[in-house]
Formats: structure tokens, sequence, C-alpha cells
DNA sequence: GTCTATATCTGGATAGAC
DNA sequence: GTCTATCCAGATATAGAC
């Protein structure tokens, strides 16, 4: 039994058939993927005829390709004005443990539904540049040369960051199932995770 | 005790015909997934008809099911007797590393074949409990109490460890567009990975 | 055991009334 | 813009000849 969206909402002044549309593709594509989702499902969950789906967006891929590049650039937090900033590499790898781990946390489908993507179809994201890694690495050697941080690889680092912060996220059945954490557990753990990595990342990099 | 040579024949030929099958159906299942993939496709690849499959494998399902146990049982290294042998933790964890990096380089495709099917049936995972993490805990308990290891929680530290091995692999495409690498730059970056690893393990273990 | 042909069903897409 | 009814391709599964 599948409640229409336009039910939860709290103001029921007359939203766009349009935005229903979106967030209950949104919610079908996040879930199960494009192969997995059904158009039917994103109708019965908007509250409206499978035909308006066409209607509106001329087919499946097109409303696919919709969601998929809206929720991508929410996949990466928002850290471009954080690269210029005059603080220590160390410091910036640890805000962005932060941010990433907050972001995830609020968007638990986002890496699978990213990943499932980008293995099926990488044109996707060649339009979507990320500078993220050319920063970082500037501000690394920056610190480097004064010896502030310890001699490594830096794209094996912030790759590993970057794993210790998503990898969990698409692992939890795994977790969960194995050595039998419920719900709960996994979100606390979740909650003292940034704690944690943050630490791992000055160990790691303390020269 | 010689077999006539007509039965020995038949054998030989329905074996090899299952075996057909099953490599095939490996094959496929591993890169599309359960959704994405076609009987027809199975058959194709296996060099004999469509409805040999379902003479084979009752069903689509079945067959899947079948592939999934058989991959599922190789997605972690084996490991037991590692668990008791007479070295310290930071050594296991970095046996650890080394095997299940050196496996997923040989089978890039089974993380993400893995992490879907569990996302959509986890049921398929409490069949097969995985014992590795008590026994990890247990000798990483030992050695703090010699003041060897650093005090940390060690399902986070496992996880994490866990998480450098196996992401990468899920993350290639993302990696490869963004910071434009190919996919040589990213075997060396993965066959150098099992020692960087070890250099952050240390780092975080050291008391 | 292996094939061809076919049944059956599902799901994306369209036509046309209102 | 919204609906009902329908089309049609593609996919799983089965029947039946050999």
């Amino acid at each position: 039994m599948v409640k229409p969206i336009s039910q939860t909402m709290e103001k029921t002044e007359k939203i766009s058939t349009e935005v229903k549309i979106l967030a209950a593709a949104e919610e079908v594509f996040l879930k199960s993927g494009y192969d997995g989702s059904r158009m039917q499902e994103i109708a019965d969950l908007a509250g409206i005829n499978k035909a308006m789906l066409h209607y509106y967006f001329r087919s499946k891929d097109a409303l696919f390709e919709r969601i998929f590049e809206q929720k991508f650039s929410q996949f990466f937090p928002k850290i471009q004005e954080l690269t210029t900033m005059p603080i220590s590499f160390t410091e910036k790898v640890c805000i962005y443990v932060e941010l990433h781990t907050n972001l995830l946390r609020q968007n638990p489908y986002l890496p699978l539904f990213i990943i499932n993507t980008v293995h099926k179809n990488n044109d996707f994201v060649k339009k979507m540049p990320l500078l993220l890694f050319s920063e970082f690495a500037k501000s690394y050697y920056t610190d480097l040369a004064a010896n502030k941080v310890k001699d490594l690889n830096p794209l094996q680092f912030l790759m590993s960051v970057m794993s210790m912060c998503v990898f969990p996220f698409l692992s939890k059945p795994i977790l969960c199932s194995s050595i039998n954490i419920s719900d709960q557990d996994f979100d606390t753990l979740m909650n003292n995770r940034p704690e944690e990595i943050k630490r791992y990342v000055r160990a790691i990099l303390m020269p």
C-alpha cells in the first residue's frame, strides 16, 4: 500500500504534478536503481497516472537522467571554497570527512545509486568534472614542503579517506547480518564515525 | 572398474553443458547483476539454446542463487586459520589486506555484485554467517592488554581497513573519469595499494 | 539432452476521449 | 492536463518434436 506523496506533504495547496513526479521518481530510482524501477511504481507513489509520466518527461530514460544529474551533483559535499582557505591540509581533510559523513547519513542510498549508474554508463560522469583532487593535492604538497605532513602518495591517501567515509553505507546489509547489529547500532556507529576517521587521518599524516 | 564408453560420453556431455552454463551465467550476472542480465545473453555466451537453461536450472532465480552462493563465499579471503596463528593483531590485519586486495584485483566485479544483491535481498547473507570479526576483535584486545596497539574501537577500525581495500574497485569509473586516469594507471595504483594501506594500518595502530 | 516454436506476462510507450 | 484503453517489444518459461 503506497501513500501518494501529495498526501504526505504538509501544504496541500496544489503541488504541481511535475514536482510530485520528480519526488516520486527520486525515491524509487534511488532505492531500486534504473533496472529495478518501474514507471508504474513511480506513478503510484506520485498519486497520478502512468501516462502522465510520459507527458511530462518523454521517457523513462529522460526521467532517470534528470534525477541522476540532480543527485550526482549532491554526492560530493560543497568544498570548493574550502580548498582556497588558509588552513592546513590535515584540517581540510578533516572538514571533508565531517561534511561527507553527514551528507551520507542524510542520504544513505546515494552511494549505491551513483556507483551503479556510472558502472552502467560512465558517460554520465564525463559531463561533470570534479576539480577536487588537484586542489587537495596542491595543498598537500605545500604542507609537505613545510614538513608538516608525512611523505606519501596523496591520491592513495585521499582515496582511502573517501573509502572510509562512503563504504560503510554500501556494506551496511552485510555488516548488520554478519555481526548481527541493529539499525540503531549502525546509526550510532555512523554518528561516531567522523571522529574516528579524523583520528586515523591525523595518525597517518603525522610526520 | 571401467565404465562403458557410451555412459562415460553421456556423463561427460552432461557435465560439460552444465559447466558451460555456470561459467556463462557467472560472467553475465557479475557484469550486469540480476535485473540487468538476460537469459538469452547467458545462452549465447554458453553457446547453447535458451531452453537448456531452464532444463538444467529451473528458473532465472534458481540459476542466480546458485551463482551468488558460490561467489559470496569467495568474497572474503580465506583467513580462518590465520586468526589462530601466534602473530600480532597488526600482522594479521596486514595479511588480510594483502589477501583481500589480491583477491579483488582478480575479481574486480565481485564487490558491486555482492553489494547489489544483499541490498535487494539480505536473506541471502543470513545463511552465511561470518565469524571473522569476533576472532579479530579477540586478537585486538589481547594486544591492547599488552600495550602493543593503540586504544580504539576495533569495529570502526576493521570497517575502515575493509573500506580501503574494497571501495576503490567500486569507485573506479568515477575515479577514472573525474581525474582522468587510464586503466593501466588504475592497475598500478591497485598494485601499490596493499603496501600503502599497510603503512596506514601501522600508523593508526602504533601505541 | 537438445532444439524450434510458442505461450504468457510484464513493462514502456502511445492514441484518443474528455 | 488528465484519464482509460491499448499497443507492442522484449523477456521468462513451457510444449513438443527429434
